[in-house]
DNA sequence: TACCATAACAAACATATGTTAGTCCGACAA
DNA sequence: TTGTCGGACTAACATATGTTTGTTATGGTA
């Protein structure tokens, strides 16, 4: 089977089995899932505050990210949506969403119908779980990035994300992997950390001048995992990711 | 039917009826099921990070905290839990706890086994679908909260949250009550708000000053319900509440 | 009544972060 | 080549919030 017959419906499933255990016949029947791909271009919404939904949208490629806006206008970055996820799972079961998800990359979203979700979910608990974990995750991921926008320091603040990065985009294994591509302006880094784009660019001056990373266009290395990970007190429990031995995949996909 | 016979399970019916359809057989059969009741001081630990549970908590009455502590041993209380919620439903999905929940005052627990509430959820999926809705309304709320920490001055961020307090303890009327117990120290406020003890203080007191809430001992009062809301920016729509009719009760409960 | 713990309150001072207002630079289009 | 634009970057200054330290109420208790 040639790449380009691949579902990107995989990515999906992947995602999912990072966080609960997914059988071979899990994943058969979520690769069975009618969708439909679309790009879309970076900025563009792909989801608004107020929406109505009766499909739901994964990203294929690229990056997403959620944010609320106060009455002043301040924007809050909430999270950041990598491949493989979906990113209004919880317009399954609530009528309107109450954040807005926007492209940050060039992105392509595969659809899928509510109706079909919620019929698999029924037939087999274990995707049903897995959808549900997925929540979980999303909701002890916000509580600890409150615990930085309240309680860390700019600098801790930058680096715990970096490091949150570093893991999530990792294929999983241990230590993550030293570069990756981190397409954020600094005034997004700014909204996601509740600073100001002035002082994010001092901060990310400092931990480039102290060599704790590398900054360089549109991409972060990491030349020392352990003193990053010391800098943010990041501790990656929160993450809830299985071992990776526990991703289990269909025989003809290894 | 006296009032010392009525299940403390009600509370939780109720308040899984602000967020979904909850039908009078719904309602039943919460109330079947089989818990144990205890009390707890204030200050007592609830729940512990990395805690594994075979039991949900639900608050019958009093209040809880739910906090986070970094590196530094600085806290984030993320949520604050009332009568009627399960503080602990995400271990029904996950192994172990990644928040530490407190009892902010003495507060009476009903402890319900997970083996019983798995087995309601999968014979009745609108209770089943109640619960997924706690959970998502938890995330929706502790966006909204990062998004007050990261991007709301302190006298807007405490305002908002006192709003809340009227909102999420009122009996769901409109305008919602305009006193209410509020025993949280000024150090907890701060916990919360990602401020100090200090600055609380300084700007509990302008709200007082300018009239916004009237505060004695224990209690606000808010004189002017349009005002308050207005400093605090507040828009309940991230509560995702029910109309106040559609909560259901069985007839005899009447 | 005295004692003790806890919380509210206050003032002086320190600083992390925000604000404003620019310059510079590379990417891209005409 | 020139012009435009967004983003990175700088510097001087402003301020919201934190820190430290102590005093004052309050409530419980011996």
């Amino acid at each position: 089977m040639s790449i380009a017959n691949i579902s990107p419906l995989v990515r999906m499933a992947d995602k999912l089995a990072l966080h609960a255990p997914i059988s071979v016949e899990d994943r058969v029947s979520l690769l069975e899932l009618p969708y439909a791909s679309r790009f879309f271009e970076a900025g563009s919404y792909l989801l608004r505050d107020g929406d109505t939904r009766d499909q739901c949208g994964m990203l294929v490629s690229g990056f997403a990210y959620r944010h609320k806006i106060n009455v002043e206008g301040l924007r809050q970055i909430v999270s950041i949506h990598i491949p493989g996820e979906v990113y209004d799972l919880q317009q399954l079961h609530l009528a309107t969403a109450d954040t807005n998800v926007q492209a940050l990359t060039r992105c392509e979203i595969a659809t899928i119908p509510h109706e079909a979700l919620r019929r698999l979910a029924a037939e087999r608990p274990s995707v049903a779980h897995a959808l549900t974990v997925t929540t979980i995750v999303e909701l002890s991921m916000s509580r600890e990035w409150m615990l930085g926008i309240g309680r860390r320091d700019a600098r801790t603040r930058l680096a715990h994300l970096l490091c949150e990065f570093a893991f999530r985009l990792d294929k999983h294994g241990l230590p993550p992997g030293q570069a990756y591509e981190l397409p954020m302006t600094q005034e997004q880094l700014a909204d996601t950390l509740g600073l100001t784009a002035v002082h994010v660019n001092r901060v990310l001056k400092g931990l480039v001048n102290d060599g704790l990373i590398v900054h360089n266009r549109r991409g972060v290395t990491i030349p020392d995992w352990a003193v990053l990970v010391a800098q943010g007190g990041f501790n990656s429990r929160y993450l809830h990711m299985n071992p990776p031995d526990a991703i289990v995949r269909p025989p003809d996909h290894a």
